[in-house]
DNA sequence: AAAACGGGGGT
DNA sequence: ACCCCAGTTTT
């Protein structure tokens, strides 16, 4: 067999793209797994697959995403949802701030575009938490719009495949993976193909051990020829993390704890919190109670240490201590009792990890 | 227990 | 170009 590569250089580019992409859709239409956002067109159901998936793992999303699309089928629908009924619909998927997000994007579907998801590149750019990522992926799988779609995995595949040593987060590395991205992308099937890269870097060319023998794309992929996968894509050394450590009170009354709805404009607003100074507040015991007292209008006193957990959120790395608490002031100000173990009580993850620990040490 | 991971918004 | 928001999974 003679070899089909060409040595002309009239169309070097298309030849080569042409071959990525039938590659890259050969294994897909073998590799392709069966997921309830890949059964449908519908706009709104994509998107908010797509917000989904941005934070959590396919196993996770499967379940919530057809709950989800059940109870709000429709922009409007979500659009007049709640706070509560947020927090509900957006229950075990964490990142609650990106559910704020959407209804804030429904909503201007509803006042701007007549409840339907617009079938516009840059209409949906304009939505609220809608960027560059999340317009591509809606705009390519619902609407066969030739817009590449760049998500943390595809930026791995392509940083492997040209061997590129630019830092990604840089605007030079961006450029050159927003440039790779466009030049092969599938112009019949650009959904499939974006879906296609994603699940590429999600299954194959995965960050830690890339199973390069079963990539369609390894025969041109240049960082393999290097030897250099495994160190890209290049990104600038994470920032050191901040140290704090946070203090709560847990307060029993009426069969429940006292809890502070987290102020709008706070992290995690909307969400219960045990009461004290705040998550990313470090506090001694003895500044507890005034620092207390001007967030949740109420007098807490503390007293032993009822257990520690930890969390990290972005570069903090918190400490939070739990103290057993009482109530001093003559009423609760803005705290109001909750039940720990109540499902529909959207507690901070911090609170459930309290919660869990202090289960763990009365079981000892 | 530490490390790794990621997309959007705001200044 | 920078910082902020916010968790789960893997090592």
């Amino acid at each position: 067999m003679t070899s089909k590569r060409r040595k002309s250089t009239l169309k070097p580019a298309l030849d080569t793209d042409t071959a990525f992409s039938q590659r890259l859709m050969h294994w897909f239409d073998r590799a392709r797994r069966d997921l309830p956002w890949r059964r449908t067109r519908d706009p709104w159901a994509i998107w908010v697959s797509e917000v989904m998936l941005q934070q959590t793992r396919v196993e996770a999303v499967r379940a919530a995403f057809e709950r989800f699309v059940a109870r709000y089928p429709t922009p409007e629908s979500f659009a007049n949802a709640s706070d509560d009924a947020l927090m509900l619909a957006w229950k075990g998927l964490g990142y609650y701030r990106r559910a704020r997000l959407l209804r804030d994007g429904a909503r201007v579907v509803v006042r701007d575009h007549r409840g339907a998801v617009p079938q516009d590149a840059d209409k949906l750019a304009e939505l609220p938490g809608v960027g560059a990522y999340t317009r591509a992926a809606v705009a390519s799988i619902a609407f066969d719009l030739r817009i590449a779609a760049v998500d943390g995995n595809v930026e791995r595949v392509l940083a492997r495949h040209l061997a590129l040593r630019d830092d990604v987060d840089a605007a030079v590395g961006k450029r050159a993976i927003r440039a790779a991205a466009d030049e092969r992308l599938d112009h019949d099937r650009p959904g499939d193909h974006n879906q296609a890269m994603m699940e590429l870097g999600a299954t194959v060319c995965t960050p830690q051990s890339p199973r390069c023998d079963q990539c369609p794309l390894a025969a041109d992929c240049r960082g393999l020829a290097q030897g250099i996968v495994m160190t890209l894509p290049r990104k600038k050394p994470p920032r050191a993390p901040t140290l704090v450590k946070a203090r709560v009170a847990v307060v029993r009354q009426a069969g429940g704890v006292l809890a502070l709805r987290i102020p709008d404009g706070e992290p995690n607003a909307g969400q219960w919190e045990l009461p004290g100074p705040g998550a990313l507040v470090s506090v001694e015991e003895n500044e507890f109670s005034a620092r207390t007292r001007s967030r949740c209008r109420a007098g807490i006193e503390v007293g032993p240490v009822l257990a520690e957990v930890r969390h990290a959120i972005t570069h903090h790395k918190i400490t939070v201590v739990a103290h057993a608490g009482a109530l001093r002031s003559r009423n609760a100000g803005s705290l109001r009792a909750q039940e720990p173990t109540d499902p529909d009580v959207p507690w901070t993850t911090i609170s459930r990890k309290v919660f869990a620990a202090m289960h763990e040490s009365e079981s000892d």
